[in-house]
DNA sequence: ATAAAAAATGAAAAAATTTTCATGATTGTT
DNA sequence: AACAATCATGAAAATTTTTTCATTTTTTAT
């Protein structure tokens, strides 16, 4: 996971930063609100880490300006006073969630887990087991944060058997769904590519998932 | 846009699809329950503008039957019965929204760019100008509903440049974003993948949407 | 108008993916 | 146990994509 930390007291943010790096999560340190929105523009975060105090732009402000855009990426506001007053504001500006400061990075953890929780349920994210579908970015992620490298064909059969997790799929059903082929061919397309994203998963986490239902098909089976 | 009013009383059916051609969009009239599904079964619309009382199949089986199917297209159910009840019923069948008879024509696009809009966002659709792009599927359709094959590259580009539509993305950005590089490179990746989609979208369009800003990057441009 | 920098282009080379094929292993049935 | 059907596998062939390179064109500044 990519994080920006958005915070002027380095203090702060370079203990953040490290406990981060300890979860095996990726921070990267904006020193004021300008270059939070400069990196924000350039690079692709997962999550916002965002002081309301800062110099050039305000936290409250940074968050406007990206919800104005119509940038959707998850946003948790850290701050010293803790009134509700302060919350409500930041609600509005479109934050997710809200810290007072002084907190423990336990605290923080627990609020980006929900954070990113609520955000993958609206977005096209979906969890099974050891990995992480990313529908619209194509990607699988394991837990361990490495990237799975899937061709396209690999992809769209492993979505398709996640989508049924559990279920028996058909191969006439995958050809259908993954190949667009209203029939069986004659060649073994299906059977060759369950064979290599096997060996990537396999590769990736260790564990055999797909497994074969002899004469119906193959299924995607927890661990 | 591709409508479909499923509507047995005739004059209402041409006065919307009369309207809808003078907003642009471009309705097909399906005079009973079962027309309207098989004419969905052949055509894709991009809405379905439903009449709850119609002869053979009611709106609310065409609208049942279709979320059964696991069709998800944008439903607005029409209806001569303002009560309560209904408005219940409408929404457990499956429809999005629901207007009641008589309406103006306003109200109709209203509650149709709010239904479509909301769909477009659970979809990961994005729209720009002659082209959408499904993010969850990596395709680009045309508005006569052709699909551009782009490569990975050229998805990706697109789709980044269609994030910022409008903005300047300097090479640097775009290979951070695109290779994720944290250089520009000595080769021309850039200037090649650019190319080749211009080539592309140019053939499926006729526009040109990107243009150069000498010494300052690409941007994607309305017309 | 000209030179230098930046970008566009076509084609080739390199790399990756998709598909096919031949062969061997496994499964269920008789 | 034997057979047929089904599935797995490695490797090759075919296809597609990605990248590079040499050259031409365009743009900007002088």
């Amino acid at each position: 996971m990519q994080i920006l930390i958005a915070e002027d007291e380095q203090q702060i943010a370079e203990s953040l930063k490290k406990n981060f790096r300890d979860e095996g999560f990726n921070a990267m340190i904006a020193c004021d609100g300008e270059m939070a929105l400069k990196l924000l523009d350039e690079i692709e975060f997962d999550l916002l880490l965002l002081d309301w105090r800062m110099p050039k732009l305000s936290g409250l402000d940074v968050c406007r300006t990206l919800r104005q855009k119509g940038i959707q990426i998850p946003i948790i506001l850290l701050t010293a006073l803790g009134d509700l007053s302060n919350k409500v504001e930041a609600f509005n500006a479109g934050a997710d969630d809200y810290i007072t400061k002084p907190f423990s990075f336990d605290e923080v953890l627990a609020r980006i887990n929900a954070v990113v929780r609520r955000y993958r349920l609206s977005k096209d994210i979906i969890e099974f087991e050891d990995f992480t579908l990313d529908l619209s970015r194509r990607l699988v992620i394991t837990l361990d944060k490495k990237q799975i490298h899937l061709s396209d064909k690999e992809f769209d059969l492993l979505k398709f058997l996640v989508q049924k997790k559990g279920e028996i799929v058909s191969k006439e059903i995958l050809c259908k769904n993954v190949w667009n082929l209203n029939f069986v061919p004659q060649t073994n397309i299906c059977e060759a590519t369950v064979k290599n994203l096997r060996k990537k998963l396999e590769e990736a986490t260790g564990k055999k998932y797909i497994k074969t239902i002899y004469g119906e098909g193959y299924s995607l089976i927890a661990d």
